[in-house]
DNA sequence: AGCCAGGTTTGTA
DNA sequence: TACAAACATGGC
């Protein structure tokens, strides 16, 4: 078993997997066991540190997923210095927000499955899929189910995903599902630039503009990419004193102002306007 | 109880 | 192009 220290100044464990980006994680001990694909991993804050617990053959795995070579605080400071209120504020509080990187074939079944739901049910329903389809484990003594492979899904009707509880998204996971088996490369795509790259996604049956750019984002690590949803939509209307309406607009706005740092800021702003402001408006 | 959630598709003008 | 209804489910 390998542990990792990292200094906690720009890793905050609780906001990093709480803000949005991955669903396959649960309270355990001093910290959460977080899930990528058929890795599993133990993190948590101590003192003054982000500790990271895994196998030995997953440590390079998990500190490029933690994205850990990456300098946190300049993103910060950028974020400080400007002229809106609300993404100063949101970069403060959120500080120790990191963007993961996860793997691009999870994240785009995930985001398909986040289309017009909430959080906490996004992750019963990927929980469901993986206790079904994936594979059992233990990391530690905690059992866990792998992320289910195309295959395993192209292999299911669709009453299967409506049972666990997919509505009406169940045709569009078991059609990307069976595609990919089919010999879809979504791998492949990161050969294309940013902007390619969405409209490739865009493509997929269920895939819209704001499902891409998480994709785009989160999976294949473009920064310059801002999914707008509908919490991002009322810090443009509430914070940014906006007047677009039209979420591609939004997002085209945001990305011709923040360039490469989009990504960044957009995690501050969602976290915030999701949870954070909340939280401080109750004291 | 009823609105809403990290929206997209389909249909219409 | 722009807008609106339909879409399943359950969190809160």
């Amino acid at each position: 078993m390998k542990k990792i220290f990292f200094d906690n100044t720009y890793f905050n464990v609780k906001d990093t997997l709480e803000c949005g980006q991955l669903f396959r994680f649960k309270p355990y001990k001093k910290g959460y066991l977080c899930c990528s694909v058929d890795k599993c991993c133990y993190v948590y804050n101590e003192d003054d540190f982000a500790i990271i617990e895994c196998e030995d053959a997953d440590k390079a795995y998990f500190e490029n997923y933690f994205d850990l070579s990456r300098d946190y605080k300049s993103i910060f400071e950028r974020a400080e210095k400007s002229e809106f209120e609300v993404l100063k504020k949101s970069a403060n509080q959120g500080k120790g927000v990191r963007l993961l990187n996860q793997d691009k074939t999870e994240t785009l079944f995930s985001f398909i499955v986040s289309q017009n739901n909430n959080i906490p049910r996004i992750k019963g329903i990927i929980e469901r899929l993986s206790e079904n389809l994936g594979e059992e484990k233990y990391f530690f003594d905690e059992k866990y189910y792998t992320f289910p492979t195309a295959s395993k899904m192209a292999a299911q009707n669709k009453e299967f995903f409506e049972k666990i509880g997919l509505g009406y998204r169940a045709e569009y996971i078991r059609r990307l599902a069976v595609d990919i088996e089919n010999g879809l490369d979504i791998l492949a795509f990161n050969e294309l630039p940013t902007e390619k790259l969405r409209e490739r996604l865009v493509k997929i049956y269920g895939v819209g503009p704001k499902v891409a750019d998480c994709v785009t984002l989160f999976g294949f690590r473009r920064s310059d990419a801002f999914p707008v949803d509908t919490w991002i939509e009322k810090v443009y209307l509430e914070n940014f004193n906006g007047t677009l309406t039209d979420r591609k607009k939004i997002s085209k706005y945001f990305t011709d102002m923040f360039g490469e740092d989009s990504g960044y800021f957009q995690q501050y702003l969602f976290y915030y306007k999701r949870t954070l402001e909340k939280e401080s408006v109750k004291g």
